[in-house]
RNA sequence: GGGGGCGUAGAACAGCCUGGAGUGUUCGCCGGCCUGUCAAGCCGGAGGUCGCGGGUUCAAAUCCCGUCGCUCCCGCCA
């Protein structure tokens, strides 16, 4: 008899005999009958048996995994299960084999609870048999299966790049491999596969794609790992447009996989100044209202202090309103404290009142005009909170697009909103006068005159794509002239030598007939995340790390061998041998094998 | 590097503010009863280094200090 998948039962295959296997969800013992919820990768069915005929039943216990054979049938009459897809039919035993036994668990099989996130990663393999975990594995199967048929149906070549690749200090930390055939010399894990997939462009292969795994060794996030996997691709003769039309195709395609739902084509817009000036931030969500107003002109000549001397200096006001909220003076000094924390100076609240008026502790500074001013221009009704920050304008913008998330933001992920940001400034201007790229410094400049002219003011050909507030990833329009590709390298303070030392090899690959490409990758962690509704990326990765980049499970990193460390020539600082001879305490859950 | 939250039985929690015997709830586990349940029900039972270390106190899960771990955020993440 072959196996039929558990959660495939129908009242159609009622009578027939079946052999199904997988694990005990949930065993019902009345006494003279027992109920067996049996669960394997498709769903759960419902088996009946009396214990005292099948011996085996009265000794199984959650999590056996066990084979059944026995006859479909209908459920009596008023007992079906309309929760369950197989909930019209049970199947009565005809005999139960134990195929394996399980300990009792560490925790129960099932979604209801929130469990100790240590605990699931420590027994993850547990912790995916969970119906939520399952979904999620299947959902990114599902994404990159999608993924790969729309960029196949457009002609994509998919092309794997070397993973023990040169390092490069600019941009995030490097996770580093050690050589041992080139003693004291390191590879490192591509952060991403950028140059080469311009190489593959200048290879002829026009339209390259890879899911390729990615690594940073900087501090965790909900929305960050160590390790992360992208979508990255790149097409020759390509402009802005191209790009953004084949990336919003597959988007559309995995969102049609998984959500089932259209997404409206082409998406929104903005350019990354709007952003900031409306949003605060270049990745706005945009599931909700609430934009931020300049509010300047309203307090020209004020005669509070605060106001007219940010105004007389280099300074911005911006005011948002965040509609009703609970507020309280504690909730008032938390915003404040944010403010803070985000680099500004402090923050101005207003509750709008029903006679019309203004309660504020800055009130009886602001003249008559300014109030009226304030409620016309955040369009105020009775009980709105106005939050207003006076300050620099990007922090000024920034401090309110964070609030605005703080307090409006929706916790799911019900509806989705896609856009693109574009026209990125070129390069940032760091506190100590420096001037860093953007992006990154293959990002072509909009124009070559701006960029000579006015380097801080440039606009550049990159763009994000933001979903929900979640920034799935980046692209631009490369360099593909030599020339340009130094004068950036200039601009950007890196000598002649430096460049021909990092990057001789890439600049003279610039020089044999190179093609106008653009390209992008997306994070496709963060958008299986938003698509199953989740709010880490640790629930839609496999295997993850903690905060601290362990893995309770296998209790990696591990110290290696002398003898390994030998081999690479590598030897450990006297801080790291003294944190080797502490044992490590208040482990609740030491790996077996450390 | 910094700030916040959390750590109590196998799991999820309450207890902590205002110190007084490891007190309690739900699930799981063990034993018993039970023929239509589906988070089955009923009866009985076992199970604890209150993360770890130190301090204050006649007395600490509770107050104080330190530390470890998990988590959220800031910095960082081209």
């Amino acid at each position: 008899m072959t196996r039929i998948a558990a959660g495939s039962l129908r009242p159609s295959d009622i009578g027939k005999s079946v052999s199904i296997s997988g694990w005990v969800q949930r065993r019902r013992d009345h006494g003279g009958i027992a109920f067996i919820d049996v669960r394997d990768a498709s769903g759960v069915v419902q088996v009946v048996a009396d214990p005292a005929e099948h011996e085996t039943v009265a000794d199984l216990k959650m999590e056996y995994c066990i084979s059944v054979t026995g006859v479909v049938r209908a459920r009596p009459e008023g007992t079906a299960n309309p929760d369950l897809p197989t909930g019209g039919v049970e199947v009565g035993v005809d005999e139960v084999v134990v195929l394996a036994a399980a300990d009792t668990l560490p925790f129960m099989i099932e979604d209801r609870v929130e469990i100790d996130e240590r605990a699931r990663l420590r027994y993850r393999y547990l912790d995916l048999r969970r119906p939520r975990m399952g979904a999620n594995l299947r959902a990114r199967s599902r994404a990159t299966a999608a993924i790969r048929r729309t960029l196949d149906e457009q002609g994509f070549l998919e092309v794997e790049t070397p993973t023990l690749v040169n390092s490069t200090p600019e941009g995030a930390r490097d996770m580093l491999v050690p050589s041992r055939l080139r003693r004291g010399e390191f590879y490192a894990l591509p952060q991403s596969p950028q140059l080469f997939k311009q190489l593959l462009m200048i290879a002829g292969v026009e339209r390259y794609f890879q899911i390729a795994r990615c690594y940073r060794d900087e501090d965790f996030r909900a929305d960050r790992q160590l390790e992360f996997t992208q979508l990255d691709l790149e097409g020759s003769f390509w402009d802005r447009d191209d790009v953004l039309d084949t990336i919003e195709s597959v988007l559309v395609a995995v969102v049609k996989d998984l959500r089932g739902v259209d997404v409206t084509r082409p998406f929104l817009r903005l350019t990354w100044q709007e952003s900031m000036d409306r949003f605060g931030t270049d990745k706005p969500d945009m599931r909700f209202g609430a934009e931020i107003v300049d509010l300047s002109r309203v307090f020209e000549g004020s005669g509070f202090g605060v106001f007219s001397d940010t105004l007389d200096g280099e300074g911005t006001i911006r005011g948002i309103n965040v509609g009703p909220q609970d507020w309280s003076r504690g909730r008032a000094d938390a915003m404040t404290e944010r403010a803070k924390e985000l680099g500004g100076k402090g923050l101005v609240w207003m509750v709008a009142e029903e006679d019309g008026s203004l309660r504020s502790p800055v009130a009886k500074f602001l003249d008559e005009r300014e109030l009226a001013g304030v409620r016309d221009g955040l369009a105020a009704k009775p009980g709105d909170i106005l939050l207003i920050a006076a300050d620099r304008w990007k922090q000024a913008v920034e401090i309110l697009g964070a609030l605005r998330n703080d307090l409006l933001r929706p916790t799911g992920h019900d509806d989705l909103s896609f856009l693109w940001v574009i026209d990125f400034p070129l390069f940032e201007e760091a506190e100590d006068g420096t001037i860093t790229f953007s992006h990154h410094p293959f990002t072509s400049p909009s124009s070559l005159d701006e960029m000579r002219d006015n380097p801080t003011g440039a606009v550049s050909k990159a763009y994000d794509a933001v979903l929900n507030g979640v920034e799935l990833g980046s692209g631009s329009v490369r360099i593909h002239d030599p020339e340009v590709q130094r004068q950036v390298f200039d601009i950007l303070g890196i000598d002649r030598d430096t460049a021909e030392r990092r990057f001789g090899w890439f600049l003279e690959a610039l020089r044999y007939g190179t093609p106008p490409h653009a390209g992008f990758a997306f994070g496709i962690d963060r958008l299986v995340m938003v698509l199953q509704g989740e709010t880490s990326i640790r629930e839609v990765i496999p295997f993850p790390k903690t905060q601290s980049g362990v893995d309770p499970m296998t209790g990696a990193p591990t110290w290696v061998d002398q003898t390994q460390l030998d081999e690479l020539g590598i030897g450990l600082t006297e801080e790291a041998l003294a944190r080797q001879e502490q044992p490590e305490e208040g482990e609740p859950l030491p790996p077996a094998e450390r």
